[in-house]
RNA sequence: GGUUCCGUAGCUCAGUUGGAUAGAGCAACAGCCUUCUAAGCUGUGGGUCGUGCGUUCGAGUCGCACCGGAAUCACCA
C-alpha cells in the first residue's frame, strides 16, 4: 500500500469513527462534511485535529464537553489514537508513535511520494515565455519571465502533462529597424567580433543611439518652434527610420540582409544568457514569419462579416458585446498590428499542436491585449480559445521606482548573474570550506550558488504580485534564500558522507521499535505535504508555493539537525530513523528545487 | 472616467477549501562552534491584517461600499 493512501486511509478512519461516536454517543446522523479533520497546529500537541463546533448541534453541550466526550470515546475503541487534548473546540487527536514510524518508512521506501501529483487527465500544454525583442538585451523583467516560464515548464510536467516550450521572437517592426540605421550611420563595420561584444549588446548599444540622436533632433525642431508631435514626425531620423520599414516590408535585399545579420548577433548574445539560466525552447516562433498567417486570417474573417472595414481601410473587431471596445486588426495601409501577429501564431499553434492549454507568459501591462486576443478567437468560432491562459506577472521595480531605460536604471540580464556568482565566490572563500576543490569544481558551486540566490529570491514572490528588487537584499546568503536551502542540502549530504566513512547504513527494517518526537514528526508531516503542494503549484501556476515549501522545510530540518546527533551514540533504530527522515528530506529538497530550475551543489 | 490587479511588522515577503495565540527573513539587541558544515540554531522587542459595514459559532481569507497604489484603455510591441 502507498504511504499517501496510508495517509488518506487514517483520516477516513478516523472520520468514520468519529461519524460512529456522534451516532452511539447523541444518537444523530452526522453529514460527512460537518466532520472537519485537519492537521493540529504547530503549536499545538497532537497531529490530527477534529474541530467541533459543527457538531455541537447534536451534543447540545459545551465545545469542551464535546470534544472531551468524543476523545474518550475514540481512546476506547480506537487503538491507533494514543491520547488526545481540548482546547476550545478542537479535540487534539494523538496518534501512536507505530503509525508513524510505519507511514515514514513507506515513504522513504517508495519514489512515489515524489510523484503523487500526477494528473489522471494528462493534457497537452504549450507554455510560451521569455518572448524578447530583437533590439536590446535581456533584462531584469525577463529573468523573471524566463525563470517563472521554465519553472512553469517543469511542474506541469511533473504532474504528468506533455508540455511543449515556445518562445515568441519580436523581430520585426520599427523598434527593430531603429538600431539597423544607427549602425549604418555611425557603426562604422562594428561587429561583435571586432568590438568583443556580446551581440545583443552590441545591438542595444546601437538602440541607445538612435534614440539619443533621435531626441536631439526633436529638441532643435521644437526650439525652433515646432509642437512636440510634430517635431517628432517631420525629424529626419524619424523619416530615415520609416523609409526603412517600407524597404523591410518590401523585401529589400540590402535591408533584409543587414536585419538578418544583426538578428544573429542578438540570437547568439541570447543563446548565451538562456544558457546561464539554464532555460531552453522546444519551437521558437519568429513574429516575422507568424504576421502573414494573422492577416489572412483577418482577411477571411472580413467575408465573413464577423469584422468590419473602416472608411480609411483600416479592418476592426467590435467587441462592444463582450464589454471591449473596438479593436484595431489591420491598419490602413494594409499592415499587421501585434493583434494581428498574436492571433495568427495562435491558430498557427492550434493546428500543430492540438493543444488543451496554450499558456502565455507575459507580463500583467498586457492583461488587455489577451483578453482581447481570446475574445477575438471566439467570435471566429475557434472553440479551443477557451484554453488560452494568460499567465499575467507583476512587474520587477527597483526601490527607487521602475526600471527606466532613460534614466539608465535597467538592470541588465548578464551584469546581474555575473554579479550573484562573483558575490557567491566571495561568501564561500571567507568561509573556506571549500579548500580541497580544484579551481573549475569551485567555479562550479559558485555558479550554483549565485544563480541559486537569484532564481529563489525572484521565484519565492507571488507571480501575481509585483515585486521589488532589492540589488543588496538578494545577495544576502542568509534566510529565507536560495543558498539557504542549498546549504541545508548540502549538510545532509555531508551526514551521509560521513555515514558512510563509519560504514553505517539506513536500515528501513530495524524502525519499529523507536520512539518519536515532535520534531520528527512536524518533518514527516511536512514531507508528507510535498505532492500537493506540487499540484497546488501547477494549478494554481505558482511556483512561490514551491519555493517557500522547500524553505518551511529547510528551516524545518536545521531546527531537526540542531536539536539530535543523527550519528550518535543513540540506539540504532533511533540512527536509522533518523538517518531514513534526512534522506526523505534531501530527496525532497532536490526535486522541489529541480522544479524551480535551481541546482543544488552537494557540498559548499 | 471604464476595466483588471494589489494594500499583512520599519523593509522584503508567506499565510491551504473561512478555524485556535496572524508567521518567516532582513534590520536591532542577547546567547550558542572540542561533537554529523555556525551560509546554522535559540531568545527579546516590533501588528487597529488600508477603512467601515455585512454573512458566520468563527473573517487576513467570503460579500458590499469607500480610501490608497499599479497596469491598461495606441494605426507601439
Amino acid at each position: 500500500m502507498h504511504a499517501d493512501i496510508c495517509y488518506k486511509i487514517m483520516e477516513i478512519v478516523l472520520k468514520g469513527k468519529i461519524k460512529e461516536a456522534v451516532k452511539i454517543l447523541y444518537n444523530s446522523e452526522v453529514a460527512d462534511d460537518l466532520i472537519q479533520i485537519q492537521e493540529t497546529r504547530k503549536d499545538f500537541t497532537g497531529d490530527f485535529t477534529l474541530v467541533v463546533f459543527p457538531l455541537l448541534r447534536f451534543s447540545k453541550n459545551t465545545p469542551e464537553k464535546t470534544g472531551e466526550t468524543i476523545g474518550n470515546y475514540l481512546i476506547d475503541k480506537f487503538p491507533s489514537v494514543s491520547a488526545f487534548n481540548v482546547i476550545k473546540g478542537f479535540l487534539n487527536l494523538e496518534i501512536s508513535d507505530i503509525w508513524w514510524v510505519e507511514y515514514l518508512t513507506r515513504m522513504a521506501s517508495e519514489k512515489s511520494h515524489l510523484e503523487n501529483c500526477r494528473v489522471s487527465n494528462p493534457e497537452t500544454i504549450l507554455v510560451e515565455y521569455s518572448s524578447p525583442n530583437t533590439n536590446k538585451p535581456l533584462h531584469l523583467g525577463h529573468i523573471r519571465n524566463n525563470l517563472l516560464g521554465y519553472s512553469l515548464y517543469r511542474i506541469l510536467s511533473a504532474c504528468g502533462h506533455k508540455v511543449i516550450k515556445t518562445n515568441i521572437v519580436n523581430d520585426r517592426g520599427i523598434h527593430i529597424c531603429k538600431s539597423m540605421l544607427a549602425w549604418q550611420k555611425f557603426g562604422d563595420g562594428e561587429t561583435p567580433q571586432s568590438s568583443e561584444m556580446k551581440g545583443d549588446h552590441l545591438v542595444g548599444k546601437y538602440y541607445v543611439m538612435f534614440e539619443k540622436e533621435y531626441r536631439l533632433q526633436i529638441a532643435k525642431l521644437m526650439q525652433e518652434g515646432l509642437d512636440e508631435t510634430e517635431a517628432k514626425n517631420s525629424a529626419p531620423l524619424m523619416r530615415e527610420i520609416r523609409e526603412m520599414l517600407l524597404k523591410w516590408e518590401a523585401g529589400d535585399t540590402e535591408v533584409f540582409d543587414l536585419w538578418k545579420m544583426m538578428n544573429s548577433w542578438v540570437y547568439a548574445g541570447f543563446d548565451e544568457t538562456y544558457k546561464k539560466l539554464g532555460v531552453d525552447f522546444d519551437k521558437i516562433y519568429y513574429e516575422s514569419d507568424t504576421y502573414k498567417i494573422g492577416k489572412d486570417i483577418v482577411l477571411s474573417a472580413l467575408k465573413e462579416n464577423i469584422l468590419y472595414r473602416n472608411n480609411d481601410n483600416s479592418i476592426w473587431a467590435d467587441l462592444t458585446p463582450d464589454g471591449l471596445d473596438q479593436k484595431l486588426l489591420l491598419r490602413s495601409d494594409g499592415t499587421a498590428v501585434y493583434m494581428t501577429q498574436d492571433l495568427g501564431t495562435a491558430v498557427d499553434r492550434y493546428t500543430e499542436y492540438k493543444f488543451d492549454k496554450n499558456i502565455y507568459v507575459v507580463g500583467n501591462e498586457q492583461n488587455y491585449h489577451f483578453q482581447v486576443l481570446k475574445a477575438i478567437l471566439k467570435r471566429m468560432g475557434y472553440n479551443w480559445a477557451d484554453g488560452l491562459i494568460h499567465f499575467s506577472y507583476g512587474m520587477v521595480e527597483l526601490p527607487e521606482g521602475r526600471m527606466k531605460s532613460r534614466e539608465g536604471t535597467i538592470v541588465d540580464a548578464d551584469d546581474l548573474i555575473k554579479e550573484m556568482q562573483e558575490t557567491a565566490k566571495e561568501v564561500s572563500l571567507e568561509l573556506g570550506k571549500l579548500s580541497d576543490f580544484s579551481d573549475g569544481e569551485k567555479e562550479d558551486i559558485f555558479r550554483k550558488i549565485g544563480l541559486g540566490a537569484l532564481k529563489y529570491y525572484i521565484l519565492k514572490v507571488d507571480p501575481r504580485k509585483n515585486m521589488t528588487f532589492n540589488p543588496v537584499e538578494s545577495i544576502d546568503f542568509n534566510g529565507n534564500t536560495g543558498p539557504f536551502i542549498q546549504y541545508t542540502f548540502a549538510r545532509i549530504k555531508s551526514v551521509f558522507r560521513k555515514a558512510e566513512q563509519m560504514g553505517i547504513q539506513a536500515e528501513y527494517g530495524s524502525l519499529t521499535e523507536t520512539k518519536v518526537g515532535t520534531k520528527e514528526i512536524e518533518l514527516i508531516k511536512l514531507l508528507r505535504k510535498f505532492s500537493e503542494t506540487v499540484s497546488a503549484a501547477a494549478t494554481g501556476y505558482s511556483p512561490a508555493l514551491i519555493a517557500n515549501y522547500c524553505y518551511d522545510l529547510s528551516r524545518e530540518y536545521n531546527q531537526f539537525y540542531h536539536e539530535f546527533s543523527i550519528l550518535g551514540e543513540d540506539e540504532v533504530s533511533v540512527r536509522n530513523f533518523r538517518l531514513v527522515l534526512s534522506k526523505l528530506t534531501s530527496e525532497v529538497i532536490f526535486k522541489g528545487m529541480w522544479l524551480l530550475g535551481i541546482e543544488m551543489p552537494e557540498r559548499m
